[in-house]
DNA sequence: AGGTCTGTTCAGCT
DNA sequence: TAGCTGAACAGACC
């Protein structure tokens, strides 16, 4: 669920708690919090403030006055919960502050990560803001399908399975087709509508959102032509499209 | 009740 | 090097 959208959300949810000291922080859970051990996290930032919150992809950064920098990441099912009512046993990370606010780190699997000082080196510049040049580059260059190219975050961040199906069906490419094969106009194609979708999802309250993604399903037609769509597994994931309309 | 599927990332292999 | 596979977790679904 949690792609660019998602996080943006997270990202703007997270600008509410910046500025409270904080004074206490739940990180007890080894594998959302891997590598670091019980009560590391909470002693590096207890006493501190939250300062700035950052996005790339789906990767969130909070630095923090004169210490370490939180990283956040929500993984398949994570979100960001603003003062939550009750803690829940799916509460995987909290931070508390000195005015009684909290946030948690909701995550019924455990996929989600936090970490202090997060290297993003390996991450790919975002999705939503990529230059047209880096994008032919980035996501041109090579043979893979170009489905499974879009998800590579290294390349450029931010897109998960969903998005992607969305993106390559407003831009009318089939998946499975080589990036290698594909002219600059439909890279550059390909990158509008890849905008086009990340910004309506960020309007309309997520990737699910999605005229495609909302068709997308075993039975589903396609929105355009009410062609049924095929299905196959590119990339490791599994991949809708219309066979009608999708080149 | 049990098997299959799911959003993401990353290690490990070819 | 580039790219593929499967593991990590836990719940939803049939």
């Amino acid at each position: 669920m949690p792609e660019l959208p998602e996080a943006e959300r997270a990202r703007v949810t997270l600008e509410a708690v910046l500025g409270r000291r904080i004074v206490a922080v739940e990180d007890t859970d080894t594998y959302v919090c891997r590598p670091h051990q019980p009560g590391e996290i909470a002693a590096a930032l207890v006493g501190h403030e939250l300062v700035t919150v950052n996005r790339r992809g789906k990767f969130l950064w909070l630095e923090s006055d004169d210490g370490p920098t939180l990283g956040l990441h929500l993984g398949m099912a994570g979100r960001i919960v603003l003062n939550p009512a009750e803690l829940l046993r799916s509460d995987r990370f909290t931070i508390a502050f000195e005015d009684g606010g909290s946030f948690a780190l909701r995550d019924k699997r455990r996929l989600s990560r936090a970490v202090l000082d997060p290297e993003l080196g390996h991450v790919g510049p975002d999705a939503a803001t990529v230059s047209r040049e880096d994008f032919r580059r980035r996501i041109g260059s090579g043979r893979m399908a170009v489905k499974a190219r879009l998800l590579h975050q290294g390349a450029i961040s931010g897109v998960g399975n969903l998005l992607a199906d969305q993106a390559l069906w407003q831009a009318r490419l089939a998946p499975g087709r080589s990036v290698s094969e594909l002219s600059v106009a439909e890279l550059d194609r390909l990158r509008r509508e890849l905008r086009s979708a990340v910004r309506a999802a960020i309007r309309l309250g997520g990737v699910h959102t999605g005229r495609f993604v909302q068709a997308r399903g075993r039975t589903g037609a396609c929105p355009r032509d009410g062609h049924p769509l095929h299905r196959a597994t590119i990339g490791g994931r599994t991949t809708y499209w219309c066979p009608a309309c999708q080149h």
